[in-house]
DNA sequence: ATTATATTTCGCTATATAACGAAATGACAT
DNA sequence: ATGTCATTTCGTTATATAGCGAAATATAAT
């Protein structure tokens, strides 16, 4: 039986809900996030890795790159309850409604590796 | 804005998912619920508090005790959808069970303030 | 092979959370 | 008003979690 609050858990942190809601938007690789969120690469990648375990989403390798996107069959009902209605269960905040913006802005091949 | 995560972390605790699921049989008092938890009495305090202002319980005085209900009328239409089918939401695990099974047989004139 | 870049893992620190017992509060009964 | 019992608040401690930078790993390019 899996830990019942394991997808609680993994919703219990802002930077969490914003990389979720930032992956509605479209698929981004950790320096992609990191520029997004204004964190350390490692910390992104310890968010990353609690959204993979728990389900919501799934990663792509890419050469280098580690693309990461909304899972789109994960096996938890609950999991596909709320990411198919992700704006019912994580509310547009402001900080998320920049982040949308920022994110059409974010070239990969411009802010990574310099 | 009410924060995003207040809901996700108040379902974040074993202790305050098993509260919930035994509200959902009946309406119960502090005292009760340490008795079915084991936990002290200050912390099952904590935990209905985190529940009632997360939106998901309510409380009724009557006189000295206290009773603690699952919220009829929750605002938060996330905590709405939660509630009406909390067993899809948090699983029957063992524990749980167990704690169902305690619950009828618990008696508030016996346990409380022995 | 060596270098460069993206990511992950590791060790550490700071903060958040859960738990307790003791003290304070509220409500009824005497 | 005093005592009793249920509950809450407070102060403390232990554990969990988030964050960082440095080191390790993986892949691509030279």
């Amino acid at each position: 039986m899996e830990d019942n609050t394991k997808i609680f858990k993994a919703l219990s942190d802002l930077n969490r809900l914003r990389i979720l809601k930032a992956l509605q938007t479209k698929t981004l690789c950790v320096c992609e996030i990191k520029e997004l969120l204004d964190l350390a690469n490692s910390t992104v990648s310890q968010h990353l890795k609690i959204l993979k375990e728990s389900g919501f989403i799934m990663e792509e390798k890419d050469g280098k790159w580690v693309n990461y996107k909304i899972n789109s069959q994960p096996k938890d009902q609950r999991i596909n309850s709320i990411l198919s209605s992700l704006d019912f269960w994580i509310y547009d905040e402001n900080l998320i409604i920049d982040d949308k913006k920022k994110i059409k802005k974010i070239d990969r091949n411009l802010i990574c590796g310099i």
